[in-house]
DNA sequence: CTGCCGCGTGATACCGGTATCAGACCGCAT
DNA sequence: ATGCGGTCTGATACCGGTATCACGCGGCAG
């Protein structure tokens, strides 16, 4: 059936007869191009006023080709730093006259794939993605929308097998100036949640940075820095002290635990998610240990309450608001026109040092 | 100047000249209506996936007038309450075909009303809204969604000027409860983290709630369901001890100290949102108290977070994503054919009892 | 007075789907 | 052989905008 308009609103023709002019002025008026004598202007307006008219936004898309509305695709929206992102990202578009379609993954590459499907269909300008894809072979989805002329932006995680605009912060550094703060306290048993999914736990440091190789950039670059720090202070890696496996907060309870209960135990932990600290803490608390001087604790994610904590958490802070306003900055000029710089856009982190770091106790 | 077609997709045209049949023909094997005969069809579909189609859903929306694109709005994404609301709506409304455009206020009437202009335009199929409006007054532009047969499902918060489905929690009972949990526990002086915004500062009790009368109808339930316990107790209620205006963390440490400072100083306090409790914990620090010995503490919203204080928070649980979900069925099942109950839909929040509520000092 | 120019306006062909409907084609009964 | 009914298919008119273009009309030059 045809669309049932019954009580749609009305239609630019609809508003040219009851300004007595053709649907082509009408339509120059409200659309705001061509010219208009003063007098015909004023009664279109006049009747569009009258009529309440608003423009039907899926027409003009259709028939102008472009949809003012960016399709933005990220793991999980409840999360609280892909929640501060997508303000970021919306805050920016919204004032270049964008909206923002918003599909969450939940780390899922299928519904990633059906995801840029949908919004491919919605006819979206362009892409912000924060992919799950690891490598050359789960990328199709995002090179079928470039080659629809959809330009993607990646934000918080680079692909490696796409040559694409990234939006990131430098994680390899910020993993390593965290760890480094914790070796010059006097740490040498580090703990590391870590957590990438992995068919088997890594023995060596070879089999480590091969699953991280296979696994998202963000993790890899953040254990690359955990490595550099470790190396730098000729700490030999002990595979023991990094969780591998999926980061739920459960996981990381069992797992901390399991290295506080080692003959040689970890006197710090460094957890690469916000999961990760509060999953490390209730470990903590499971086996009669306090920070900072049982166990010193630096995490990733800054929030409210990690300052209210007693004491308070050293924590590394990501410029969330930020890292998504400069992935729809950097998608919009692409769609003013601007050629993609196709390269790293970089945002620096901050380490903000609160008082869960001490000296290891004497052993 | 037209759509410049250089590399989008290919269209229904194209797809049916590749096969050689009519263009009616493949529309209806790819729209999946009205009959083809079985060899046609096979033709059709191997030349759509040759070519690649995917069918233009602003094409298909202007011929159907539907979208399958709910329309959402709420005061903050960024705000975790509001995230997970969100995960609930679109994980609902996905698993029924639905995607989700989101739009956020940040509380500014003047916003969401430009926001369900957006929504109009894009010729949503339905709206979710978390309303910021206070009376009569302020609720056109949702009656303009309505009149043009959109419609509005209210979440989080009712307005009681709108005869509309509203999804919410038990206000009133919950912050009851939570005021008699702190009574019980033998608190007389129970400070109140209100907060909306109030043009001059009540006085009286009756000033107090005619304030309410005038601000987001969540917050007036709070309030009453404080004054209840209050009244139940016999307890006189002081207005020293709510706080009102703006509820930036910053105001909260301010208020929450001047309560502190009093000569009769409060020895409970009862927050009525996430930002509130990480206030309450600042000014108690700063106070050089501590919980739950100094000060006994209730919150609204909880987190991982209140779970690994040390001491664990007592707070009360919104069902967040089922508040989500079920405004996103009620708002399905009205575009489903069902006749909208224009009802309140009331879900139950839970007083998780942890460890920040203990017996006052001995005064 | 005629012709040309240019301005302002409205008719109209798109965009890419959906849905109606006419008609081609086939089989079968008369 | 003709007529009739039923299938299956393709032509075509929408949806509500945008953009091109032709045309009417007035002014001015020849």
């Amino acid at each position: 059936m045809p669309a049932d308009r019954g009580q749609a609103g009305p239609t630019i023709s609809e508003v040219a007869a009851e300004a007595g002019v053709g649907r082509a002025t009408a339509a120059r008026t409200l659309g705001g191009y061509g010219y208009v004598s003063p007098e015909l202007r004023a009664r279109v307006l006049a009747a569009a006023e009258k009529l309440g008219y608003r423009a039907n936004a899926l027409a003009r898309s259709m028939s102008t080709g472009v949809s003012h509305t960016l399709g933005v695709i990220v793991a999980d929206i409840g999360n609280p730093f892909f929640a501060g992102l997508l303000r970021g990202i919306s805050d920016t578009s919204r004032a270049r006259g964008f909206d923002v379609i918003v599909l969450s993954t939940y780390e899922n590459l299928q519904e990633e794939v059906a995801a840029t499907d949908v919004l491919i269909d919605k006819r979206v300008d362009g892409m912000i993605v924060s992919s799950a894809a690891l490598d050359r072979n789960q990328v199709a989805h995002l090179r079928a929308a470039m080659d629809r002329g959809i330009p993607v932006v990646l934000v918080d995680r680079a692909v490696a097998a796409l040559d694409l605009d990234a939006v990131v912060i430098e994680n390899r550094e910020a993993a390593r100036e965290a760890v480094e703060v914790l070796i010059a306290a006097g740490h040498r048993r580090i703990g590391f949640v870590w957590g990438p999914p992995v068919a088997k736990v890594p023995a060596t440091r070879r089999e480590l940075l091969a699953a991280a190789a296979h696994n998202l950039w963000t993790d890899g670059e953040r254990l690359r820095g955990y490595l550099d720090a470790l190396d730098d202070a000729h700490i030999p890696f002990d595979p023991e002290l990094v969780m591998v496996g999926p980061k739920t907060e459960e996981r990381v309870v069992g797992e901390v635990g399991r290295m506080l209960a080692l003959p040689d135990r970890v006197t710090a932990v460094f957890c690469t998610e916000t999961d990760g600290m509060t999953g490390t803490l209730r470990a903590l608390r499971k086996a009669g240990l306090s920070y900072p001087d049982d166990v010193a604790l630096i995490g990733f994610d800054d929030s409210a309450w990690a300052a209210v904590m007693e004491p308070p958490l050293t924590m590394i802070a990501q410029p969330v608001h930020e890292l998504g306003a400069k992935a729809a900055q950097v998608l919009l000029d692409i769609l003013g026109g601007a050629a993609p710089a196709r390269e790293m856009h970089t945002l620096r982190s901050r380490l903000i040092q609160r008082a869960s770091v001490a000296a290891p106790r004497e052993g």
